[in-house]
DNA sequence: GCCAACGTTGGC
DNA sequence: GCCAACGTTGGC
């Protein structure tokens, strides 16, 4: 089992959006980085994952999910009107793969990045590297719980 | 295969 | 809105 950040700006979506569908479920559609999508496709059914707030007023972990399917073809790269059309991808050799998601919790307050940052053990993690861009991140079961532990002080 | 130009991300 | 950092594109 391992474990992931997935990042989203709350204004397209967010752990409220996600935790108000029917099924509390939804496609992780839209990533379109090479190297993020890689890590989408070493995802598996059951592992968590953190959602990540970004570019809004407090970015931070905002809620966990967790993964419900794997290896998810994502349908908006065929849809010409999706912003996330992609021409060159096609049925037989799709280019962009990913996960759905099941809600799992919200983060109440949401454990802000500026206080991730204020935890030294997390000081190697990407997500707090500077420049960091990579919508999909790994993280190690030492780094989950560490971040889990500080979530349940709250 | 190099690299300049351009577009995007995301914190502030 | 700014800007640094990074990825992608496309000419050569």
């Amino acid at each position: 089992m391992n474990y992931w950040l997935l990042k989203s700006e709350p204004t397209s979506f967010s752990i409220n959006k996600l935790s108000s569908l029917p099924r509390q479920k939804d496609i992780w559609d839209g990533v379109r980085n090479y190297q993020a999508r890689n890590f989408l496709k070493q995802m598996e059914v059951g592992d968590l994952a953190f959602f990540y707030h970004s570019s809004c007023d407090i970015p931070g972990i905002a809620g966990l999910v967790k993964i419900t399917r794997a290896n998810v073809v994502d349908p908006t790269q065929f849809d010409p009107q999706s912003d996330y059309y992609d021409p060159k991808s096609t049925p037989d050799n799709p280019r962009w793969i990913t996960v759905e998601v099941q809600f799992v919790k919200k983060i109440n307050p949401i454990l802000s990045l500026t206080a991730l940052k204020n935890i030294k053990k997390l000081h190697d993690w990407a997500l707090l590297k500077q420049g960091n861009r990579l919508s999909v991140l790994p993280v190690t079961p030492l780094q989950w719980q560490i971040i889990m532990v500080k979530i349940e002080a709250v």
